[in-house]
DNA sequence: CGCCCCCTTGAAGTGTGTCAAATCGGGTGG
DNA sequence: CCACCCGATTTGACACACTTCAAGGGGGCG
């Protein structure tokens, strides 16, 4: 419960993720980071295990401060996927995809923070946030590919491996994973519905990766012990979004 | 080879899935549908079977004119996933996602079609196409999680059922559909690429498929027999898109 | 201290993959 | 018009990756 209800202690510090994250993807001039820090300055908080509710007549997008959170599906019966993870310093959106309350929601893993992702309106007048804005969907929709593949092709232990250099990847890019270490604050339930396997399998799958020294994990917090070899295994290469 | 290299045989024909599905996402004025059909008079004829080379230069964006094809992942061991089916009427753009040229690419399933998609510069000049647009990125973002969660939670009967559906409502929406009867030109290898199988398991599927009265599929064509319970099955709700 | 959630492990079942061979069907050339 | 060919479909037997069911253990928090 560290992340309380009151508001935004030091602004920015709570951004520095996306600000991290969005001027690694287009320089920002100093403007621009001054209009996310104040967006962070309204943010909202949410406790974990709870569905995000964001009114969409503020904004149409919104940004990840911190926390972890994901879109899922869930069906009739009960099964559920993980379609899409949301990280700090991520750019989301929130449509309903399907039909019924059930169906696809917003849902945080741990205490979350948000805010409504600053407005570009005059067009010319802020190109950087802009350009970072449309990375920021091109990263997402390869992030998306990328999902698609290891669920169709990939067994267990080469979905996590790919999985784990993807959130690295990721981590990295808002500056939140320390060379091959970084939070994993995910139960090996929560593991199973994004990689489409049973807790139990993941389970399995984790200790034969323990076993061949390939990982590290204890605490929520995870050691790619040897990347390189974790690489090759699926042939990952990071996500480039060219021009 | 009936669609030959000659070019544009009546653009009006041409152009009619691309218009029919993007005035059913949002009416389009006169100016609108006629800017769609001079795109068309330049039209690009692929192949069956070929890579889908489109120079960015001309335009970010494209449209599937007439023809099935595919964005698709192969892995270095051979192993390949289809990605995004792109049917007549499609909007899609050529990011390439991974870095090596075996990674991800379009292909063609049949000879096809395709146009760049007309602009919509000057941004209030043309509101109906730029809100159809939008709605159609918003459809394909629907349409890959729906994708995902197939792949990830559905044993293949259910994927197949899923996927059928899907097809059926997109070919519905660009009027290629008559009823539950569609054309569905894809070999079940190809077929398994999509749905994460092998196509040996693909055949079984399709025969218990034969066996419970729910299709009549036979060269090139699949009539769904029984929509309600195949739907029911999977819990089946067609896509929407709000506001 | 004790409860609850999460992780861990075993044994057995099953859905899908693999390997291999036969058949079908449409297009081509003789 | 028939013979051939080659890719696509079909079927069977077997292997194995993953699931299911069930029980026990660990750790944090009230």
């Amino acid at each position: 419960m560290e992340t309380s209800m009151k508001l935004s202690p030091v602004p920015e510090l709570l951004a520095s993720a996306v600000i991290a994250r969005l001027s690694a993807l287009a320089p920002l001039d100093q403007e621009e980071i001054g209009a996310i820090q104040s967006a962070a300055r309204l943010a909202r908080h949410h406790r974990q295990h709870r569905e995000v509710q964001v009114d969409r007549q503020s904004a149409r997008q919104f940004l990840m401060l911190s926390g972890w959170a994901c879109q899922a599906r869930t069906f009739a019966d009960g099964r559920r996927q993980i379609l899409n993870l949301l990280l700090p310093g991520d750019l989301f959106s929130t449509v309903r995809q399907y039909e019924p309350t059930t169906d696809s929601a917003i849902v945080t893993f741990t205490d979350a923070v948000t805010c409504a992702a600053p407005m570009i309106s005059p067009e010319a007048e802020r190109p950087g946030l802009a350009d970072a804005y449309l990375r920021s969907r091109a990263l997402r929709e390869a992030y998306l590919f990328r999902h698609i593949a290891r669920l169709g092709r990939l067994n267990a232990l080469e979905r996590m491996a790919d999985w784990l250099l993807e959130i690295r990847e990721r981590l990295n890019l808002a500056g939140l994973a320390d060379g091959a270490r970084f939070p994993l604050p995910l139960t090996q339930e929560a593991l199973g519905d994004t990689l489409g396997l049973t807790s139990v399998h993941v389970n399995r799958t984790l200790q034969a990766m323990r076993r061949e020294g390939l990982i590290d994990l204890r605490s929520g917090t995870v050691v790619l012990l040897d990347p390189d070899s974790m690489a090759s295994l699926v042939s990952y290469h990071p996500v480039s979004i060219p021009g």
